[in-house]
DNA sequence: CAACAATATGTCTTTTATGACATAATGAAT
DNA sequence: ATTCATTATGTCATAAAAGACATATTGTTG
C-alpha cells in the first residue's frame, strides 16, 4: 500500500494551484510562450490558457506578463509574482513529500513502533 | 492563501482510501449497518455499498463483516483489518495535517526565514 | 498593407464521475 | 411459509470536468 497526497493552493474556497498549474508555468518560464508550453505539455492551448486565467482570477495575482503580435506572433513570460509563486510551492510540496514519506514509514511500516 | 491537501492510499495504482471512505467505516461501526451509515452520511446505500465494494477490491482486504436476514434483516461489522486501518489512517493524517500547517508558516508567512 | 504567429474567447462535444431507480437474495423470527 | 430489514447488483439518468473546434485580435516585420 502507497500513500499519495495532492497538495494545492486555494484563496476564498476556489480551486486554485496545483502540480499541473506548476509544470504549465514553469515550461512558459523555459520557452518563451504559452502556445509552445501547452504543446510540450501535450494539451490544447485553449486549456492552458483557461487554466491560466482561471488561477489567476482564483489567486487574484498576474502570473503571466504578455506580448501579442510583432515577430514570433507574441509570447508570455512569468511576473515576478509568478516566479515567487513556484518557487515557495516547490519547497513547500518537497519538503511535505518528504516528511509525509517518514511518518508513512514510521505508522506503517514499523510494527514496533505502534 | 491556504493550502490544501487530500491524502489517499492506493494499492498498484487504483484509488482505494480518503477520508470520505474512513466516515463511512466509522458510521458503520456506531451504528452496526451499511444501510444505517449511509443514511445517516446523506448518501444512497447503493453509493456506500459501491465505495466499500470499490476499496475493498483496490486494497485486495476485507472491511466489512456482513449478515443478511434475520431480526432486523441482518448488519455490518468492521473486520479488525479495518479497524486497524482507520486508525493508523487517523493517526497519519492528523499527524500530517500538523506538519502542514507548520510547514506552510514556515515557507510562506515567516519571510525572513526564505 | 498583407502576412504571420501568438494571445484571447465563445461554444459545442465527449468523456468521466456520481447519484437515482429498480429488483434480487438472504435467513432468523413469527 | 410469510414477513421483514438488510445486503447485493445491474442499469439508467444526471452532472461535472476535460477536450475539440472555430474564430477574433494583436502588432511587428517585410
Amino acid at each position: 500500500m502507497k500513500v499519495k497526497c495532492k497538495i494545492w493552493f486555494e484563496e476564498n474556497g476556489g480551486v486554485a494551484f496545483a502540480d499541473g498549474r506548476r509544470m504549465l508555468l514553469e515550461a512558459v518560464e523555459r520557452l518563451g510562450s504559452l502556445n509552445a508550453a501547452a504543446k510540450e505539455l501535450g494539451m490544447s492551448y485553449r486549456a492552458a490558457w483557461g487554466k491560466i486565467k482561471a488561477t489567476e482570477k482564483a489567486l487574484g495575482m498576474k502570473l503571466l506578463e504578455v506580448t501579442t503580435g510583432g515577430k514570433g506572433g507574441g509570447g508570455a513570460t512569468l511576473t515576478s509574482e509568478a516566479k515567487e509563486l513556484i518557487l515557495k510551492y516547490k519547497k513547500y510540496t518537497g519538503r511535505i513529500t518528504v516528511l509525509m514519506e517518514k511518518e508513512f514509514k514510521r505508522i506503517f511500516e514499523n510494527e514496533k513502533s505502534q
